[in-house]
DNA sequence: ATAGGGTTAG
């Protein structure tokens, strides 16, 4: 410190210090460095160490959140730049907050002790507006932004498109867009998103198709919101395209989206072609991606190859988990997917209500009472998780596959919110299997009352009065479907995989080509599972 | 400083 203003010095050094600070030890020991130095600096000074403190410690990957809040809490007047720090730290918290730190109360705080906010403050409380679907405030806070004249700022008006367009706003939206000085690509992914993510496929579409300027998370963007949008056969199509244009390379995000494509086709040959792409591009699968792979190798009826990518996961988050023990429920294999959670607790993850859906699922399908009800149970009382619909949608059904109505009705009365249409439906298409034509009646009846367009449930009813030969009750339940002028606008429809071609067949036809090697496909399927003993149920086909 | 990825159910 010789022959250097002291002051000075220990500014520099001490601020040096942080950002080459590697621990919370170290942390800790500059902290109290700081406090020991405060005499000899400037209150400014001194207040500019610890926001840049306070920074490392909320955002660097060896600091810590919760020293961060005691340290802010410690601060008698923070600066703007702790204000932004903070409010930072927590914008990307979905709950909502009780305590003093939820962005908006800290932005509150801000301005009643008169600090004006900045173009870092607003990005951030627009991206806790969008987080928590509060498009309400978002408007308010929009206000402010007029007032202080940043609303020429790209970045303040990006994350104020971005909220309108994800909260389904996109009139506002646009109009932000269309008063921008400067607009980037950002501006116009941030509409385009806000379309996929409120179900406006076609909008978003031909939104694309008109868009000049495309980067990767464009592509990523549409192929994402397609498959999501259960249009996966469009995302693929889209994915080619991609392939084809010369200005992007698909990467990670892009494969990940793809593979879960081709998940939702049952397209295995298309998944292992992208599995082997995403080598070829020395692209290394992360977790992610092995999460898409295990459930596209799952629900293609590989399970040797889920089982693969699982064993070879370094990490496993409750996602790997949960979509290997789908995969296991899949296909009939209760016990291992049971298995599997006891591994996974041992191995320190815990499930959460996903894991019990495709826990409870698997009971279901395999019919398995017992197991269900201890299932259910167990997610309760040992892991805490109070059961959602879901959770009642699954176990009705598995009780009503049984023939156990009285315990379903029971449980459906039991239960602490609405039962929605598919914890019914779930009964309903158990009625329909053992022949209970009273019950299904009543639930088809209220279902019918509560959705009167929706074909579904005439059909289950029809199928149930023609099952018990009941052809009186199908005439009246085809009558009524024509005064109410209901179509089965889309046929059911099943997909197959040939040559690496996928195609769509259903019982209104399919394309020729492919319908003569489906045939001698499902024949040869026939006769294996009268190998295997099993019995058709022909009473369900009328 | 702002935008994009994986698990369930029907």
């Amino acid at each position: 410190m010789r022959g250097v203003p002291a002051k000075f010095n220990m500014k520099e050094a001490l601020s040096l210090l942080i950002q080459e600070c590697k621990s919370m030890r170290e942390l800790k020991q500059i902290h109290s460095k700081i406090i020991t130095t405060s005499p000899y600096m400037t209150h400014k000074d001194h207040h500019f160490l610890l926001s840049r403190l306070l920074f490392f410690c909320a955002f660097s990957r060896s600091g810590s959140l919760a020293y961060a809040v005691s340290l802010f809490r410690s601060f008698k007047d923070p600066n703007l730049f702790s204000y932004n720090t903070m409010i930072r730290s927590f914008s990307s918290i979905k709950e909502r907050m009780v305590t003093s730190l939820s962005p908006f109360r800290l932005y509150k705080r801000m301005l009643a002790s008169g600090i004006q906010p900045d173009n870092l403050t607003f990005p951030f409380l627009f991206k806790s507006c969008t987080i928590k679907h509060e498009p309400n405030t978002g408007k308010t806070i929009h206000t402010h932004v007029i007032k202080l004249g940043l609303d020429s700022d790209v970045f303040v008006c990006n994350t104020m498109i971005y909220m309108y367009s994800m909260c389904g706003l996109s009139d506002i939206a646009l109009q932000v867009l269309n008063g921008m000085t400067q607009r980037n690509i950002v501006s116009w992914n941030s509409i385009l998103i806000g379309y996929l993510r409120c179900g406006e496929l076609d909008q978003a579409l031909s939104m694309f198709c008109d868009m000049k300027e495309r980067n990767t998370i464009t592509w990523n963007s549409i192929i994402t919101g397609l498959v999501q949008g259960g249009r996966p056969m469009e995302s693929l199509k889209i994915f080619h395209e991609m392939q084809r244009s010369k200005d992007v390379e698909p990467d990670k995000v892009t494969i990940a989206s793809v593979v879960s494509a081709c998940s939702y086709l049952g397209a295995l040959d298309q998944g292992r072609w992208v599995h082997g792409y995403l080598e070829r591009q020395g692209l290394k699968a992360d977790m992610v991606i092995q999460t898409a792979l295990i459930d596209m190798y799952g629900k293609c009826g590989c399970l040797e190859r889920a089982v693969e990518v699982f064993n070879e996961m370094p990490r496993k988050d409750v996602l790997a988990w949960t979509a290997m023990i789908s995969a296991f429920a899949d296909h009939g294999l209760t016990k291992n997917a049971f298995g599997l959670l006891g591994e996974m607790e041992r191995q320190g993850t815990k499930p959460n209500h996903v894991t019990f859906v495709a826990l409870l699922s698997a009971c279901a399908h395999a019919v398995q009472v017992d197991s269900g009800r201890r299932c259910f149970d167990l997610m309760r009382r040992v892991y805490g998780i109070d059961p959602l619909v879901h959770h009642y949608a699954c176990l009705v059904d598995l009780l009503g596959r049984a023939g156990l109505f009285e315990e379903a009705e029971e449980l459906i009365k039991s239960m602490p919110m609405k039962p929605d249409e598919f914890v019914w439906g779930a009964l309903l298409g158990s009625c329909r299997m053992h022949g209970n034509v009273e019950l299904g009646e009543k639930i088809a009846g209220y279902l019918i009352s509560l959705d009167p367009q929706n074909h579904a449930f005439y059909v289950v009813l029809s199928d149930i009065y023609a099952k018990a030969k009941q052809f009186e009750g199908v005439k009246r339940v085809r009558k009524l479907m024509c005064e109410r002028g209901i179509q089965k606008t889309v046929p059911g429809c099943s997909l197959i995989e040939v040559d690496g071609q996928i195609h769509e067949f259903s019982v209104r036809g399919s394309a020729e080509s492919v319908k003569e090697e489906i045939k001698w496909l499902l024949n040869i399927l026939t006769i294996e599972l009268k190998f295997a003993g099993y019995v058709p149920d022909i009473n369900e086909e009328f």
